[in-house]
DNA sequence: TTCCTTATGTACGCTGGGGAACATAACAAC
DNA sequence: GTTGTTATGTTCCCCAGCGTACATAAGGAA
């Protein structure tokens, strides 16, 4: 029931706290399970809850139109989800969803702002997570304004690898496809490519990489760079090999 | 030759601090006059100094590949370049680059992270800022990757000349097309069916805004938007009819 | 004036990805 | 099994923007 994942250390954030931080904190968290497709917020509406993912993937979109939207920021178990209210701020103008259910820490915004008043050092952390998912943010914005849909698709599942630390994992194409901003099709070729050369295998909704470095080889340096920050920022909090 | 702009009130966030952190704040403060292309820092380089612009404008860039950038933020009087520093982190993945003339007032990174520990209204107006600009990236990102180059270009003007405050300003359509990611090509056509409709006119780097209404009219959902954000964290400061 | 540099105009072929439609295949429910 | 639903494969046309090349024009320097 209370399994591993559902312990605050198996957040990256969380787990860096002094003891006595620590124990404030505690009684503050609310261990949840998060599903494949929860809102955590809406653009433009009040951010009711932080999260500090463990092995949940949440995904942050950025709505261009009606029913236009792009990703812009992935988090995992090195962040937390609902960086405006550590800002001041009561509403994003993002949209945070789950993208790969699992196990998260809940806390309600207004205990948050308490703890995290009292907390330098969890600021620190904090910021410096602001910081690393600034850089995501703009890197791909640049990304998506000159990469192929190939180098994106192969981005993006190294990214999501990273953070749930499995090599199989549940995605329709036509989810990919919302994700990275393209068609569906567009998906659909540039994986069937990839399964081509044995880089991953994939069956309704399911996905297997089988071949780590391959992958890296087929995406943008966008990843390494990427990385290279959150490394920076996480104290050479290292990646799988 | 110490003129209102030279003086820190002429950039929002300064002007918003108390009196006596004002005079805290005072003599770290050294006005500068920035160039057209000056460089205030370079990614992965150490920031040096921090900058509250008052009528220049500041381009931050994010570099794809050698040599292939794309801005995906610009700064002006409502903000403050070097966020970075306020989260506590020395370097930034972005260039910063000045793309509109004009003065600022400059202060070491040492002597803004004393003062910026001391005083908790600076922080939550530097990180209001901050959710201000990371909202802004985000939204270039999904502008970059639907858009056109038309209507990215006439935000692009709308932008500048919100910061500037004035409707005239020298950018050559190569300089644009830089700061747009596209072809120098692609800027003047789109700028040529502009010229036609009289929204602008422009000679040899010389743009007049003619009609702003219009100017507008022809751009994404994207430029409003990121406004309202602006608005709401500066307190409804309200940007020109 | 003339010359040179820089800014802008215009054309041409190419391609990645968009929109749309339809075919196949795998699972689920019955 | 049968049927319905959902995931993936494939095709066709279209276009915005790319890379490139070259033409024109406006200003500066002599």
């Amino acid at each position: 029931m209370f399994e591993l994942m559902h312990t605050p250390k198996a957040n990256g954030l969380l787990a860096t706290l002094s003891r006595k931080n620590y124990d404030e904190l505690i009684p503050q968290l609310d261990p949840v399970t998060l599903n494949f497709g929860d809102v955590l917020y809406e653009p433009g509406s009040r951010i009711r809850n932080v999260y500090f993912p463990a092995d949940s993937v949440i995904s942050l979109l950025t709505v261009a139109d009606t029913d236009r939207a792009a990703e812009v920021g992935l988090i995992g178990r090195e962040g937390i989800v609902g960086i405006p209210i550590a800002f001041g701020v009561s509403t994003s103008p993002l949209r945070a969803v789950c993208q790969g259910a699992g196990a998260a820490m809940r806390m309600e915004v207004a205990a948050f702002r308490r703890v995290f008043a009292k907390q330098p050092r969890l600021q620190a952390a904090v910021f410096r997570f602001a910081h690393s998912l600034m850089s995501q943010v703009a890197q791909t914005a640049a990304c998506n304004r000159y990469h192929r849909v190939g180098e994106r698709l192969a981005r993006w599942l190294l990214m999501t690898q990273d953070r749930v630390k499995r090599n199989e994992f549940r995605l329709t194409h036509e989810f990919l496809a919302k994700m990275l901003g393209v068609r569906r099709v567009g998906v659909s070729q540039a994986a069937s490519i990839l399964q081509k050369r044995k880089v991953i295998r994939y069956t309704r909704g399911n996905i297997v990489i089988l071949d780590r470095a391959a992958l890296i080889a087929s995406t943008c340096a966008c990843y390494e760079f990427v990385n290279r920050i959150y490394a920076e920022q996480n104290g050479g909090g290292k990646r799988r090999g």
